[in-house]
DNA sequence: CGTCTTTGACCCGCGC
DNA sequence: GCGCGGGTCAAAGACG
């Protein structure tokens, strides 16, 4: 059980950071609240938990629509029923290509996925976190009137993913959720971003 | 012309 | 086995 998810919610504590913007594209100001990581509830720790019935919980319901645990306001898997001994994706799954897997590799394929995510309150869909990413697919999904869309790191050998997504509930409010590892420099001058990122999820949950 | 989006079809896992 | 829901593919079209 270590696909971990973790959530920056944006309303719980004190902003750390602004989204950046695009060089070359105008985009609404975005208030990016780096706040608050939370860890999954299988984690042994029990630090960065938050009330339970905050909009993070609510959330959850709602995105992953299988919640285990409503305590938790966030982190939590997307795969639930996948298990692996890393926690980190390695960044060389090259397993891209037009072929179909089998359903073992798919599994091994979503069993060492990394995944985390993050909500913004934002008026556009398509944040700028310094990657280029070509969507691939949207779907409508279930008790949500907003459809789903599904981003793919466009540069070469990056398997890096993404879904986007708006609350029904308070559809000011975009999910972003990223899956595996980038495995090149970020190309914009985000880094910022990037670095605050990893910042919190090396402290909170050991990574690297 | 290269890149990206759209969108219907397809695949797969899961619950019943 | 079947149906549902989520995720992905890939052809076609849009756009700069």
């Amino acid at each position: 059980m270590d696909n971990q998810m973790m959530f920056f919610p944006f309303s719980s504590s004190p902003s750390l950071g602004t989204f950046p913007h695009d060089h070359h594209q105008q985009q609404d100001d975005v208030n990016f609240d780096f706040g608050s990581v939370l860890l999954h509830p299988n984690n042994n720790s029990s630090t960065g938990l938050l009330p339970a019935g905050s909009a993070a919980s609510s959330l959850q319901h709602e995105i992953a629509g299988e919640m285990v645990n409503t305590n938790y306001v966030a982190g939590f898997p997307i795969n639930g029923t996948t298990t692996t001994s890393s926690v980190r994706e390695n960044s060389s799954d090259n397993t891209t290509g037009s072929h179909k897997q089998g359903s073992h590799d798919l599994q091994k394929k979503k069993a060492k996925k990394h995944r985390f995510a993050f909500q913004t309150r934002s008026q556009v869909d398509i944040l700028d976190d310094g990657y280029r990413w070509r969507k691939y697919g949207q779907k409508a999904v279930k008790n949500n009137q907003n459809p789903r869309s599904y981003y793919r790191c466009t540069h070469q050998g990056c398997n890096v993913k993404k879904q986007v997504q708006r609350l029904s509930k308070d559809e000011s409010i975009v999910v972003t959720t990223y899956e595996g590892m980038h495995t090149h420099q970020i190309n914009k001058c985000t880094d910022n971003f990037e670095q605050i990122l990893m910042n919190q999820m090396q402290m909170y949950n050991g990574f690297n």
